[in-house]
DNA sequence: GCACTGACGCGGG
DNA sequence: TCCCGCGCCAGTG
């Protein structure tokens, strides 16, 4: 696979994660068939390079801790957003988290299964 | 080609 | 559970 074309995954799998729910860097990179390409992911987020209509605020660590707000508008945009959706944000030592086990994007394999033939499909 | 960087993640202690 | 070290790999200068 050419990395062009897992920037293109990426952005298919961003688009779709449910609203209300968040999806992290590595969580991503496995959809796409690349499990140790989560730091790809976040560079691709950044800048936004995957395009218009990405809903990065969906996008947090492992742990559920929000970016940073590195490539947002304002500090706080990335909390802004997924609170606009029901997804409760608190402040942790370390920065703003979301509780993974609430309001992370659990896969089914059906969904993981459903990307792989998409991808296949779409010669990507 | 080399070294360094980074919206990352895992496994051992 | 919490740290910490290490692995990861495309981009960048």
């Amino acid at each position: 696979m050419e990395t062009f074309d897992f920037y293109r995954r990426a952005a298919i799998v961003c688009r779709a994660i449910p609203r209300g729910r968040a999806a992290s860097y590595g969580q991503i990179a496995l959809l796409c068939g690349k499990p140790n390409n989560a730091r790809q992911v976040g560079y691709a987020l950044n800048r936004g390079r995957l395009g218009h209509g990405i809903p990065a605020h969906r996008v947090v660590n492992g742990k559920g801790y929000l970016s940073g707000a590195a490539a947002f508008e304002t500090e706080d945009m990335q909390k802004q957003l997924l609170e606009s959706e029901g997804v409760e944000v608190e402040y942790m030592e370390d920065g703003w988290k979301i509780d993974m086990k609430k309001y992370g994007w659990h896969n089914t394999m059906e969904e993981a299964l459903h990307f792989r033939e998409m991808f296949e499909q779409q010669g990507i």
